[in-house]
DNA sequence: ATTATACATCAAAATAATTTGATGCATCAA
DNA sequence: TTGATGCATCAAATTATTTTGATGTATAAT
């Protein structure tokens, strides 16, 4: 599969994904997200970020379809999403396999 | 391998890459890109945008060391760097493959 | 009922990224 | 050596993102 190959719906989606990857807050976040899942409020006794500051970050990864949420009463649990991790796993893949039949440009 | 055991340093080179795939301009040379070399009046041709907005775009990739340039005469051509691509890879099966051992969090 | 907790949302302020148009610097052709 | 081409760089203007602090909503404990 080539990067241009790919539908215009899946392309908005990578977009989506790298601009939720863009902020050094939300790689922290996403890291955290990788021992399993986290409410706002463990993100702010790990991290020291404002509430608000936090809900923000979850809300852009959320939007880019990267976290899913669970509610428990008061709390709200966030998780990494399996199939956005996958479309990426499959756009960098048609990144780093690309190159085999690579030409000069301008000939 | 997980994210918090990159060093700070990958971690930084990952975060530069991530921003620079932030950008659909950006994403859209990188696809160019994947059918070789590529000189900045390529992507003019290309894309119809300005010469100084291609160089700038370009200059973000190359920032985060995602691609590399070759000067022959008055061209420079740009392709991706396979170093780039394979710790993005590396950093993309760390975030596929963490979730064997999730665990609720506030326990 | 009242109060506290967990989180979302909002508007304003602060900050950062992008675009534009101009200028500069090599390289090359005439 | 003059003029054209390919590209980089710059400052200013534009646009987008992020942060802050306040307020709102739902849940739950007293």
């Amino acid at each position: 599969m080539v990067l241009k190959e790919i539908s215009k719906v899946k392309k908005e989606n990578i977009s989506k994904l790298m601009v939720s990857f863009s902020d050094p807050f939300r790689l922290e976040i996403i890291d955290l997200m990788m021992d399993g899942e986290v409410c706002v409020c463990d993100i702010m006794k790990l991290t020291k970020l404002s509430q608000s500051r936090i809900s923000y970050h979850i809300k852009i990864l959320k939007e880019a379809g990267l976290i899913s949420d669970r509610q428990e009463g008061r709390w709200v649990y966030y998780s990494l999403n399996k199939e956005s991790l996958l479309l990426i796993k499959e756009w960098i893949f048609s990144l780093t396999d690309y190159s085999s039949n690579r030409k000069r440009c301008c000939e």
